[in-house]
Formats: structure tokens, C-alpha cells, sequence
DNA sequence: ACAAAAGTGTTTTGTCTACACCCATGC
DNA sequence: GCATGGGTGTAGACAAAACACTTTTGT
């Protein structure tokens, strides 16, 4: 154990100094199936595989800052500084993986975040991604087994699926979902998030009970959207002066039980 | 930053290395109260000040490993490896801190865990600790503007008060209460675990029905157990073959609602 | 006998679900 | 008019809070 401290107060050489990555878990609504967010990789290792974005933090930034660096990077869109309670997008950590058995180069950790954000275009991509492109989860879950080059790079298949749990549950007791929505949207359109995101099919009018009921949740704005057909729906955007990822619903809404683990037998 | 990697996957230089510490909030029940486990510092910086146990990652652990190896050189107690449903203990991450802003020597990266452990004593200190105690968190939490001293080094403050409340969500749906109690417990001492972690008081005839109610948590053994006055309460364990940190309790054992930001005004 | 704690039964109250029904618009 | 989706009312199923009551021990 070389002790070598010649300033009083430093961090000792016996620590080590570990190489730390974040990476991406973004997710959205596309055309009514939760999507996320992948890139292929230009560079080695897992060259030419899907990943999720993200990459090294640099000397001088913050985990959420090297979050938000590499998503603009590699797909071209800005998540604003600080992006909790910022606009309609959400971003928030999910948790640390490694430093060992997850990159071939050596001991590396990463620290994942979860961005929820409305659907959107992707108008390029850049750095070290070839091209940026949203994947709808049920293609890419379940398959990690599977040969044919659907599975993601490093340990991203278990971030994501980690990420989408974490979506799953946390929408039920908080206002989170509306960060899959523009600022202003109908009912309708936040049903459609929770069927999305939980895979279900919901109730259109305990649904719209239930959130307009939720104090702290939705808020009015008189005015009207839509031009489908049938009665236009009334908008709504969260209520004011509501932190999304503080705030809790009194009452959840929680999914459906569903049927268990029950053995398919005979 | 001296780099010696001519292998063609490597590192790029950008990238920075950071020291990594993990942090442990070590929570348990004592007399009735939730206490966290807290050593005073022997070494700079904040030396002699109180801290949660933690030091640095070393090359070739893993972070479980890591917590574990601080918890013992500081406390003289062990965590078995993968402490996640070995024993009545329960170690899971709770987040990550860091790496700007949170240690005056540079940037530290800091990964907390979360213990779950019934109450032990503590025969001996050692390490980088002079002394290892239980503290009520009572004491240590609201006063973390004061100037008394009572406050924790670096930002454990807000570390111990992420640990909590997770530890007080987390035994709302899962069985992780049982981490608090020995292998075989009373009603009465689950009761008074939910009680002392929410600090609340419940219905002893309810919360008896709804806890030996619940499928896949509690598992009676026959036997009796206590000696104090009153009837003698029947004795269980947790159901065999249930991981506490991924059993789900259905219903959950939802904390009573407290009464909301209410004007207490006339 | 009394107190104290364990455990059960019952009533009341609220919430969730399912579905009948009306409203407002496009065609 | 009719189809389509938005929004409200209501009855039964279900779960939770409140509390009376019996059981079993120590003193």
C-alpha cells in the first residue's frame, strides 16, 4: 500500500480512478407503442451494433450535462439545462452499472438517465452515432437472446428494460405521463401514453374520471383541439406550479393486475 | 494524466477518471425509532465530523463489494456478498452523487446504497472511523442548517434523506419491512417497523388482518414467541422462496395520508 | 381478578369497475 | 340521420377504516 499524501487532504492513491460513461434511456410515444431511442455505433467496441446514446463524461461536467451533451451529439435535439420541471421533458437518474463485465476495455461505469419526451423528429445524426432512429420496445425486448443482431450493445439491453419498468411504475403515481405529451393535449391523448407505456387497453371513461378527478394533475384551458371526427375533446396542461417528478397522485392510477404468473399447462 | 493504451479499442484520452466512493445509508429500527447508521472521521476532510460509513471504490470490487468491504472496516460488521435476499438483510443502490460540487479535495463521484438491516449492536470502530453509532434520524434530519455540528460531512445530508424515503415508499409495496426484523418475528415487531419508518401509528387489529392477509409475505411457524404481558403472538418468517427486493405486495400496505399542507388557520 | 396484548367479527364508508346514457361534431 | 368519439351518471363489487368483542397470558 504506497501511501503517498504529500497534501494534507487528498484523495488517496490507493483509489482507484474509473473511466464513467452515461447513457440514455429516451423514450416516447410514437403512433400509440412506447418507443426508445437508438444509435448505431461508428465506433469500437460493438461497432456498427445498436446502442443506447451516450457516451464519456468529460472533467468539468455534471452527470445531467453529459446527459444532455451526448443526446444533442449523437441525434441533434437539446435537452434544456436542468430539464426536470423544464418544458415537457423529463430526465431523471435511473441508476449506476458496473465498473466490472460491461465494456471489453476495462472497468467502466456508467450512470444511466431516463428522458421522457414527446414524439418527435430526429433531423440527423452526428458524433460517434451513425444514425439515430426510435425503436418501438417490443422489438428490441425479448430477443436478447436471440442471433439476429436485434440486441444492444454493452449491457444496454438490462438499461433499457430497467428504464421502461421505471417508466411503467412511475406514471402510476405521479403526473409524469403528460411528459410524454405536448404542452397542451386531450385526455384522449394521455389515455393513449398510459396504454403505450403499460401495454394495456383502458377504460375511455373511468380514465377521464379519474385524471380530471386527480387534484394537482390536469388543468383546463377552455379551449378545444382535435378535428378528427366525433365530439372534440377539451385541452388540458398540467397544472401550474407542479414539479412532474415530485409530485404525487392522490390517488395512482394503477394498471390493470395482470393475471399473474399462472403455468400455461394442460 | 499519463495514458499508456496503444490498443486499437481503447479509452479515448478525453475522457475524464474519476475517483468513485460508495456511501451506505445503513437504516434500522432501535427502540422503536428509525436510526442511521453514522462514524465520526478520523481523517481530512471533515475529520471528526459525522459521516454515513463509505470510502473509495478500489480496482478489480464491484460496488456491491465495495459497500459491503466500508461497512466492515468501519463498523465490524458483515454484509454477506449479494446481501440481496441472503439473510434478513437487503443492500440496493439508491443513486449516484457527484462528481462536481460535493467534495473539496476535486471531483468525487459518490454511489450510495441503501441497508435495510434488523438492529445489532456494534462491537468495535475501525478503519478510517473513530466511532460507529446508531443517531435516530429524527436528530439528524431538519437541522441540517444548524449550527450545531449535528449535520453530516459533505452532502450526506441530502444522501440520508433520499435513504429514507425511498426505505419509506419501499415497504409500501414490498415485503422489505421483514429486512428490519429478525428471521422470525411477531405482527406486533412488523408493525412496529412500519410505524417507527413512517412515523405514524396504526391500527393494530387492521394492519394484523391485512399483513397475515397478504399472498406471499408472511409464512406462519407455529411457534410463539415473547414473553411480556398480554397474549403470547404467534411467530413468522418471511414466505420461503420470495425475494424480498422484487415481491410485490398486492394490496400494498399504503401509509396513512397525512393531512396535506393545510392552513391550520382559524 | 385485573391489565395488557393478540387475534376475529362486524359495520360503515369509500373507491373501482363496468356499462348505460347523453353531447357535439363530421359526413 | 348516423357514425364516432367526448363526457356524465349510476349500480354492484370490492377494499379499507373504525371499533366491539373474545382469547390468552403475566401479575
Amino acid at each position: 500500500m504506497a501511501r503517498t499524501t504529500p497534501a494534507p487532504s487528498a484523495v488517496p492513491d490507493s483509489a482507484g480512478a474509473f473511466p464513467v460513461t452515461v447513457d440514455v434511456v429516451a423514450l416516447t410515444v410514437r403512433d400509440g407503442v412506447l418507443q426508445a431511442l437508438v444509435v448505431d455505433r461508428l465506433l469500437e467496441p460493438y461497432r456498427g451494433r445498436a446502442a443506447l446514446p451516450g457516451g464519456f463524461v468529460l472533467p468539468g461536467e455534471t452527470l445531467e450535462q453529459a446527459a444532455g451533451r451526448e443526446l444533442e451529439e449523437e441525434t441533434r435535439l437539446t435537452v434544456p439545462a436542468g430539464a426536470t420541471g423544464t418544458g415537457p421533458w423529463h430526465l431523471e437518474q435511473l441508476r449506476t452499472y458496473g465498473p466490472l463485465g460491461r465494456d471489453p476495455r476495462g472497468p467502466v461505469l456508467s450512470v444511466a438517465y431516463l428522458l421522457l419526451a414527446p414524439a418527435f423528429g430526429l433531423p440527423a445524426a452526428g458524433g460517434d452515432a451513425a444514425e439515430a432512429r426510435w425503436v418501438p420496445v417490443g422489438e428490441l425486448r425479448g430477443r436478447s437472446g436471440g442471433a439476429r443482431g436485434a440486441s444492444l450493445a454493452f449491457d444496454h439491453d438490462g438499461i433499457l428494460a430497467d428504464g421502461v419498468e421505471r417508466a411503467r411504475a412511475k406514471i402510476e403515481y405521479s403526473p409524469l405521463a403528460a411528459a410524454f405529451c405536448p404542452p397542451e393535449f386531450t385526455v384522449a391523448e394521455l389515455r393513449g401514453v398510459y396504454e403505450a407505456v403499460w401495454g394495456t387497453q383502458l377504460d375511455a371513461r373511468n380514465f377521464h374520471r379519474k385524471a380530471t378527478g386527480t387534484p394537482g394533475f390536469l388543468e383546463p384551458t377552455g379551449r378545444l383541439g382535435g378535428g378528427g371526427p366525433g365530439r372534440p375533446a377539451e385541452l388540458f396542461r398540467l397544472a401550474p406550479g407542479v414539479d412532474p417528478s415530485a409530485a404525487v397522485l392522490h390517488p395512482p392510477l394503477l394498471r390493470p393486475v395482470s393475471p399473474g404468473p399462472a403455468a400455461p399447462s394442460a
